[in-house]
DNA sequence: TGAATAGTGTCTCTAAGACATTATTAT
DNA sequence: ATAATAATGTCTTAGAGACACTATTCA
């Protein structure tokens, strides 16, 4: 048999039908803390609890394409940091249909984060508490930025807000993600405020500064901050490692 | 509207035709050599060339359940550490249709692994050639167990084993995987040979074992190992850390 | 006893934590 | 000068690499 000939015989749904979506979990910092920017699901199923701004995958678009779509749509952002996570396929995870959907990770700096939350219709940020350390992760909760209690979270999405965050505390040592949660130029406190507000920890400042510098990630830009009232901060700049 | 009405006026086609398959990179270590189990495709398209085994995924059945379904219908396997890698999406990946497909890690200790290649009807084993170091990872090339030239993978099969030597690698030392590459009770020298094998460099003996013995996975089991001609080393078996 | 590998002692070196000290700027 | 934070020096400690040495078993 050629391969055209199979491809003609070849029966889409033999297998039934199935949803493919992406769920993208929008992270910044948001006042020392982890910070998820939410939708309120206006309509059913579970109208009125809060989720992760998603949707389903075209078909003609590749998955990267479609978080990458979702973030524009819901929150008019692109150039953003987003990487894929995890698929989550749990049969009755939605109770529409089965919808297996890819999970996605953006991060935002600080300022971007906030802005965001202004401009994006319907986004509402969300402060993460992480009661755990260590690598086996766990459960997390989300209050809503301006203080009150936890909110509950549609369908599977505590789980996928849980792996995120974990995700995002093993990679931070190791990978250049935190660069992703701030601007063009930062000092380096600011980049231990960033590792300190994801892990969760404080960190011993020289040890720090020397861990980050051996790297060879960081190139100072020769310009300090403005504005202090002090010794101004030297500013440096991400440069991708060779 | 109700949820009941939603659910009755949704349009599970609306989005289009799209099909979930699952790929599962199993492997093992072959001759001190990572190895990985591969299938030779009989039907178009890109028939003749070696495969990763896989499958379609069920409407009802999860992402875990295919790939042990793969594993049990393609290699008569089961019970075996299997986790989730990544999941690839592009769009021409199949020429049938637009098939997404989640990727699975499987592994094997080297007695199992050997005899899977023997059992497993049209299961092939291949060693992995690992041209580079680092996290930054890289392509890699298979070779059939006997020699041989490099052989031609079909789709994106060869980017999915990439991927799944970086994961490998990636996790060998923070996490337990090792331990699925081994059997119930083994050496110390044998832990030590896999990881060898995974990461393709030599390692220091002392200092791997006191790493080893450090973490609290390893337990002794008081037996020594039998049938050598020279002082017989200690089996340890591997103890879930709390 | 010899061969072969198991298993350990110890030195060095690197990197992190802790803590203190010096440096630099605005007011 | 004072206040405030930037930036660094240094001491200690933990862990890895290197290498040699001792231990144990079989033939």
């Amino acid at each position: 048999m050629s391969e055209d000939a199979f491809l003609a015989a070849y029966d889409p749904d033999a297998y039934g039908r199935l949803a493919l979506a992406v769920d993208v979990v929008l992270m910044g910092i948001r006042d020392g803390r982890p910070a998820v920017m939410l939708v309120r699901r206006e309509e059913p199923p579970q109208a009125g609890l809060r989720a992760l701004p998603g949707g389903f995958v075209g078909v003609t678009e590749t998955l990267d394409a479609a978080a990458a779509r979702v973030l524009r749509e819901k929150a008019g952002l692109s150039d953003l940091h987003l990487e894929q996570l995890y698929t989550f396929g749990a049969i009755d995870r939605d109770p529409r249909m089965r919808i297996v959907s890819v999970a996605y990770l953006a991060l935002l700096p600080e300022a971007a984060f906030t802005a965001a939350a202004r401009n994006g219709a319907g986004l509402l940020p969300a402060v993460i508490d992480v009661p755990w350390a260590g690598e086996a992760g766990g459960p997390v909760t989300v209050r809503d930025a301006g203080e009150g209690g936890p909110l509950a979270l549609a369908f599977d999405h505590a789980d996928i807000l849980a792996l995120a965050m974990l995700r995002l505390r093993g990679k931070l040592d190791y990978s250049a993600v935190g660069f992703a949660l701030l601007p063009e130029r930062f000092t380096l406190r600011q980049l231990q405020e960033v590792h300190e507000a994801i892990l969760g920890t404080s960190l011993n400042k020289p040890a720090f500064r020397r861990r980050m510098l051996d790297r060879s990630w960081l190139e100072p830009t020769g310009v300090r901050e403005a504005g202090t009232s002090f010794r101004p901060p030297e500013l440096y700049r991400f440069r991708r490692p060779r």
